[in-house]
Parts: C-alpha cells; structure tokens; sequence
DNA sequence: GTTCCTGCAAAAGCTTTGCAGAAGA
DNA sequence: TCTTCTGCAAAGCTTTTGCAGGAAC
C-alpha cells in the first residue's frame, strides 16, 4: 500500500504536480477499482474516508490528472464520464443495459496503417479509442432466466 | 427537396413512426449537414424557419430516430451529443481544438475478428464505434501562420 | 514566501419530465 | 376517435466558475 502511493508521489512530481492527499486517493481508487468510475463515484467513495473532500476537488483533480495523461477518461457513455488509468492502449465494451464497460484487450493489428492514412490528410492524431455497445454476457443470462421463470 | 422529404416519409412509415413536419425538418437537415451537428445547433437552424418549434420536441425526436436507428449519436465529445445520418459504419476523427469531426472511411479489416473474440466471450454487440483525436489540418496550419507573424 | 490546490456556494449547460393541447393515422 | 407528438415550464444532473483560505514546495 505504501509502495502503490509511493510510486504516484513519483509520477505527480516527475509531472511538477503538487503532491496532496486527495490526489493520492484519486489515484490510488482508479487502480484499486479499475471499473470504469465516474466522478461521483469517485467522489463518495473517497468521502467516506475523507468527509471534507469536496466533488471540485475531485473534478478538478480529474481534470488535471487526466491533462498529464495520467488517467484518461471515457466519453461512451451518454451523460457522464469515467476514467481510467492510464495504461496500455485498449478498447471498451459498454453493456447498454447495466452500464458497466469492459475491457477489450484485442488490438486492431491495422492501426498503424489507419493511424497514417489519417495523418497523411495532415491532421495529428493524439488518441485512439475504439468501443463496442451491447449486452454483457451477465445481463443476457439473466434475461434467460426470467424468460424461463 | 420533394424527393429528398418523401424519401424520409417512407423512412418514418416503415418504422411506424407518426410523420411530422418536426422530424422531416431534422432528417433533411442532418442529410444536408453533414457535420454531426449538436441538438442546440439543430435547434437554432431549424427554428428560424419554424419559430415555434421546441427544444423538447428536437430532443423526443432525434430521441425517437436513433432508437429506430434512422439516426446515429456519437458520443466523442466530452459534454454534448453529436448525430449523424445512420449510414455505412464508418470511423470519427475529432478536432480538440475546433470541435470538428470529420468521418473517416477507412475501415478495420479485422473487425470481423475483433468481434468474434468479444462474442465469444458471450456479450451480444449492437454497435461498433472507433474514433481518434488531435488536431486537424486546418487547425495546424492555423497555428503556423500566428508563429510566423 | 509564492504558488498552486482545496472546498464552499452559486451558476451554467445539457437533457429529461409532466402535462395539456394539437396533430397524425 | 385513438394514439402519438409537440411545446411550455420546471426540474434534474453533471460539470464549471469565483473566490477565500490553506497546503505544498
């Protein structure tokens, strides 16, 4: 544990971030909980341990975390954004019906060839983000189910 | 323009759906603005032509159309909702500094693959959504030009 | 000591809801 | 006539802004 905030002490200096508390457990949440929080999630989670943590502060901790692609946040859903760790690059499935997202560790093998195709228009990508919409497992088995009953 | 609306009327009868002077006036301004407009942008364009038309009513409509899936909303924009004509899948590139998006054609030649490794996990997928951003050539060259002077 | 961050309150912006009257089928 | 849609007003949610005090460096 004290390691795991150690190591985001070095990446919020190496990123000349100030180093506070509420940074810390933002951080520390996202990789704890890699489900995809949105702010309010975040925010009473964090309240419980920290009563006076403010949901500006959590926004704006966000903001800037994600500004120094520390984290990155997730525009699939419809009013709300989530976030990320930033990590290795990979896709997203939303289930429509439960809301969560999960991961999809497939990369597309021709993303270089797309990513020059694109650049050679003489735009300048920054991100690249592919998501899919459906149904999760999960919620088709209980689908089933209750059709059954 | 005749041909184009009774195009749409089609559209709506064959989803069942009630044609009405409202729905007609945003599906031929999203087939003749192709640029993913906004439900506000929508709402100014239409509405001087219309005066008394609604926010409300754009809103239920574009609603209603893309739950028939005559219409698409892309979800890249971190605060509004973006539509689209449905049409052949096609990718979105986004501008961060002007907001613009531009389609992109090029498709994935793998997606077939990709999707088939997801299923095969058991979630059913309904739609397949990619997007980059940066900033796109009109933009840089605009920053060029302020260097220069 | 300076700079940047936190937290409160208030405001802003996009979207939804409830409902009465109007229009489509 | 029956159903569905429109438009108004009000409410709901997420996010942003302004600012004073406080913490980090």
């Amino acid at each position: 544990m004290g390691e795991c905030l150690e190591k985001y002490v070095q990446i919020l200096k190496n990123k000349k971030m100030k180093v506070t508390p509420q940074r810390l457990a933002i951080l520390q949440y996202l990789e704890t909980h890699k489900t995809h929080p949105t702010a309010d999630q975040i925010y009473r989670e964090l309240k419980k341990k920290n009563p006076s943590l403010s949901k500006t502060t959590v926004y704006n901790s966000l903001e800037s975390l994600k500004q120094n692609k520390i984290i990155q946040s997730l525009t699939i859903c419809d009013s709300e954004h989530r976030y990320d760790i930033e990590q290795d690059m990979h896709h997203h499935f939303l289930c429509t019906k439960c809301g969560r997202i999960y991961d999809i560790e497939f990369q597309c093998p021709n993303i270089k060839k797309i990513r020059s195709e694109i650049e050679s228009c003489g735009h300048r990508i920054d991100e690249v983000h592919g998501y899919f919409r459906g149904i999760c497992k999960e919620c088709i088995q209980k689908e089933k189910k209750i059709n059954n009953e």
